[in-house]
Formats: C-alpha cells, sequence, structure tokens
DNA sequence: GTCTTGTTTCGACAGGTGTCGATACAGGCG
DNA sequence: CGCCTGTATCGACACCTGTCGAAACAAGAC
C-alpha cells in the first residue's frame, strides 16, 4: 500500500483546501449547487466590478459610499448586488457608525479559483 | 514533448495569459460585461457538472451520450445547456460520425481561475 | 427632541432562464 | 431507398432577476 492514498497533489496542495479542480473528478451534486450559487453571485458586470472595487480598494475594504460613484445604477441596486454577494459567501460586512463597510472573503475567491484550475499542461488543450 | 510546455505555472503564469487577480485593480465595465458571461455559464449546477464531466472524461473529451445519463433533466435540456457552455467559449464541440463530442477549452478555465486568485497571503483575510 | 445623511427594504415591472414535449436534422445501416 | 438512432431546434410555460422609486431604518449633528 504504503502510497496508496498519498495522492500525488503536490502543488494543487493549496487548491485542496476544499476542492480539487473540476477537471479532475466529476462534481457532486449538492457540490455543484453549492458553488452555482457562487458563481451565479458572479455572473453580473456590476457585482464583478463591486467585488473589484472592494478589493482592490485601499485597505482591503469599502465604504457603500465609496461604490455607488462608479456606477450607472440607482444606491438601492447596489444595495441590492452587496446583499447578493454578501449572501453567497464572497464579501463580508459591517457597520461602524455611519458607514457599512465591505471587504472580499479571499477565501470563498480561492475556492472558486482552485476549482476552476485547468491542467492546462497536460491537457495538452486539443 | 519532453518538458517543454511542461512549465510548472500552474498560478501566476497562467494568470498573466489574460487577467491579472479582480483583485488588484477595478475591473473595466466591458471586461466585467465579458466575465459575467462565462460565470452565467458556470451559474447553474447542471451546467458545472456538465463541465467536469466532460474535463474529467477519458481522454479529456465527451460524447452527448455520455452525458445525459447522470441527469435527471431531458435529453433537449442537456442539449440547451452544451449551447450555452460552448457559446461562452468554456467548451468546443465537434461531430464525429454518429456522435457529437465536447471537450473544454483550458484557457478560458484558467482565465478565470486567474481572475479569481486571492493574494491570500497578503490579504491577512478579515 | 428634529433634521440630515447613509444604507437597506419594499413593491412593482420588464425581460431573461430552465425546463419540457414535439419536431426537425444528420448520418449510418439494411 | 427507407429506417433507426443520436443530437439540435422550436414553442410554450413557470419562475427568477435586475432595475427603479418610494419608503423605512440607523446614526450622528444640531
Amino acid at each position: 500500500m504504503s502510497n496508496l492514498d498519498l495522492k500525488v497533489l503536490g502543488q494543487d496542495e493549496a487548491a485542496v483546501v476544499c476542492c480539487s479542480p473540476m477537471v479532475r473528478e466529476p462534481l457532486g451534486e449538492e457540490a455543484a449547487v453549492d458553488l452555482a450559487k457562487m458563481f451565479k453571485a458572479l455572473s453580473d458586470p456590476v457585482r464583478l466590478r463591486l467585488l473589484s472595487l472592494i478589493a482592490s480598494h485601499e485597505g482591503g475594504e469599502a465604504c457603500v459610499c465609496d461604490l455607488t460613484g462608479p456606477f450607472d445604477v440607482s444606491q438601492p441596486t447596489i444595495s441590492h448586488h452587496l446583499k447578493v454577494l454578501r449572501e453567497a459567501g464572497l464579501v463580508g460586512s459591517e457597520r461602524r457608525g455611519t458607514w457599512v463597510y465591505y471587504w472580499v472573503l479571499p477565501a470563498a475567491l480561492a475556492k472558486l479559483s482552485a476549482l476552476l484550475q485547468a491542467p492546462a499542461a497536460a491537457g495538452g488543450s486539443r
């Protein structure tokens, strides 16, 4: 037996924090339902930009007041999108005095990123 | 081939293929629209499982006939989902004789994976 | 207390999405 | 040729989603 369970996954180890790449083995049904919710949260241009605005903001967090400016949509709509991101587990939020701050949850992004990792070298594409 | 293409890259290298992580700088509007389409294609459990079934299938490709079995939905619905994945640029397809084969396009997955890469170490969470 | 500003929730509406059965198309086989 | 099997398209339906304006809530300033 020795290294029976050893599984080679050396450099993918980090990915294994939660999920191995989806290209390695078929996704289970429940896992797919779960992951689909996260991807759905990312499936809107406004939310993608919100997420990247928050993540790239100084200090890693941004107040809602920083986020309404760059968009053409109304402020309630921004609030709605932030709620979607929050409920998908992609960002956290907290009220501090007058303002509400949002920050990304890196583990969630890392999880999705790992899942999508393609064995580009191995695949040889086609 | 030796290890010409071998490149350990996995991480940063793949990122550079197209996009740096979204956490580094705000996403442009057009880029966001484009990426949102890909994520939307991933935002359905059936499509996620389809993609992972195709990717993990022997030879890196699968015939539609291999893909209808594992699901509770009808064959036209599978066909519809495959079309969505194809139009999002996530898979390619080709008819060979009687059967139609699908394979994943690794570059597309790598692009999304790189985009989501969080500087976990730097972020310090929170 | 009242007022003001920042944020969320509510209701409503147009448009998009997942699913189905029925049907059409493509290609091999007799 | 006609038939059979694998796959895609069509039309219809219930449901979900993004957006808005109006209103409610939260916290500080006066």
